[in-house]
DNA sequence: GCCAACGTTGGC
DNA sequence: GCCAACGTTGGC
């Protein structure tokens, strides 16, 4: 079992949506790093992060976990859709994404926050020119934010 | 809106 | 295979 930080755009796809929603196909990833995560690491029962960026109050908003073990992006193959890709066809599909399903949200915990841990210091969305979408959580890590959170790890 | 960092593209 | 140009990300 992993753990793992998700990003999205709340103007998106927020925590409040995946609530709603319950449970949600992890489509767009258009980043091959981003995808070999999902498709050659990810298994369900992984915990993850639930991340908002690119908004107001960036930070973790939220908890969720793999529920479906990465199988072709359906947006690739959509001619009307902002994710379809050209090259990519059913026989040969270039993209992937898990399913993720909502476990619970919790307070927002600012990136600032984060930044004044020592002990998250080596958190991947921290370091200095980050930008993939999906990265890996260490476990040490995953107990520090979650006691952060005042969850149980 | 700024800008650093990084990935992708395409000409050669 | 190199590398300049370009587009995107994302915090601030």
């Amino acid at each position: 079992m992993r753990y793992w930080l998700m990003k999205s755009e709340p103007s998106e796809f927020s925590i409040d949506d995946l609530a709603a929603q319950k449970t949600i196909d992890w489509y767009g990833v258009r980043n091959y790093q981003a995808r070999n995560f999902m498709r050659d690491q990810m298994s369900v029962g992984d915990k993850v992060l639930f991340y908002h960026s690119s908004c107001a109050e960036p930070g973790i908003a939220g908890l969720a976990e793999v529920s479906r073990k990465a199988y072709p992006d359906r947006t690739q193959f959509d001619p009307a859709h902002k994710y379809h890709d050209p090259k990519a066809t059913p026989e040969n599909p270039r993209w992937f994404n898990v399913d993720v399903r909502f476990v619970k949200k919790t307070r927002l915990l600012p990136i600032a926050e984060l930044r004044q841990h020592p002990e998250l210091a080596t958190l991947r969305i921290l370091q200095k020119g980050n930008r993939l979408s999906i990265t890996p959580v260490d476990p040490r890590e995953w107990e520090a934010i979650l006691a952060l959170l005042g969850e149980k790890a």
